[in-house]
DNA sequence: CGGCAATGTTTACAGCCGTAGTCGTCAAGA
DNA sequence: TCTTGACGACTACGGCTGTAAACATTGCCG
């Protein structure tokens, strides 16, 4: 089990994750939409975001649906699996493998809040009654 | 309280972090030492060990002490800090800063398994008597 | 009908990353 | 002492990233 499974689309850098989570939030959109979401909170221009969204069609990230002379753009992955991916990545390459050294990890250097660790006792209980 | 708090020190890369394990292991290595530890398993030349451990001087992670002709290599940063900041990160980008979330994610993805569930609960039990 | 505004495509370019070769030096062995 | 091997410093170089300008096209407004 826990085959390594190499996803099929290329990797997703920071600055590209910024466009996929407007479209995670909502797809179907234009460049200038979603440029209207982050251009002015990363500083970015149109430009910027028009390579952006090329390139995540390219990598097989986004589907660009034609819509008259422009493009709807959505995303092709679901968020949770890209989560999914980030998170077991890191988990690998510090923990060793093992989620549970991580949240070891996250108790110890109290980057759990005490809010954080009640939560989390909640879902263990749901998990394993 | 929870101060951004930016490292000091320079982004770790991949291959840098294998170079950084060796010494966390044992600190005090000459290049052809940490070679002797990597190069076979990333297939690498000890050129490139050399400059790995240049750049992660550079980058302030690692102190070059003079031995004779050489030097020998130490860690600048502890391996949990750099963790720390790396899990930090990734909770940020992926969970909105929430450690909980990242933890029900990978509950929910089964990312973590039943020994893993009892360990994470065996912790909590001692976080929160 | 003609020019403008919007939109994707192409090109750019500096900086970082992975990977390594070359050069100059110096210590130790022959 | 002469040579050779070990070392760090410098150089290289293609690919990826962040950021964007220039260009081409084309529908729309006047």
């Amino acid at each position: 089990m826990n085959t390594p499974e190499e996803p099929v689309h290329e990797r997703i850098t920071e600055a590209e994750l910024a466009v996929m989570d407007v479209l995670w939030e909502r797809p179907r959109r234009t460049a200038a939409e979603v440029c209207d979401e982050v251009c002015t909170a990363r500083g970015w221009s149109l430009a910027t975001v028009k390579t952006l969204l090329s390139r995540l069609v390219q990598k097989g990230a986004l589907a660009a649906e034609p819509d008259g002379r422009r493009y709807l753009y959505s995303p092709l992955i679901e968020r949770a699996a890209y989560v999914g991916g980030e998170s077991r990545r890191l988990v690998d390459r510090l923990f060793g493998g093992s989620a549970a050294s991580l949240v070891a990890h996250l108790a110890e250097t109290e980057a759990l809040t005490e809010d954080d660790l009640a939560e989390i006792e909640a879902l263990l209980k749901e998990l394993r009654p």
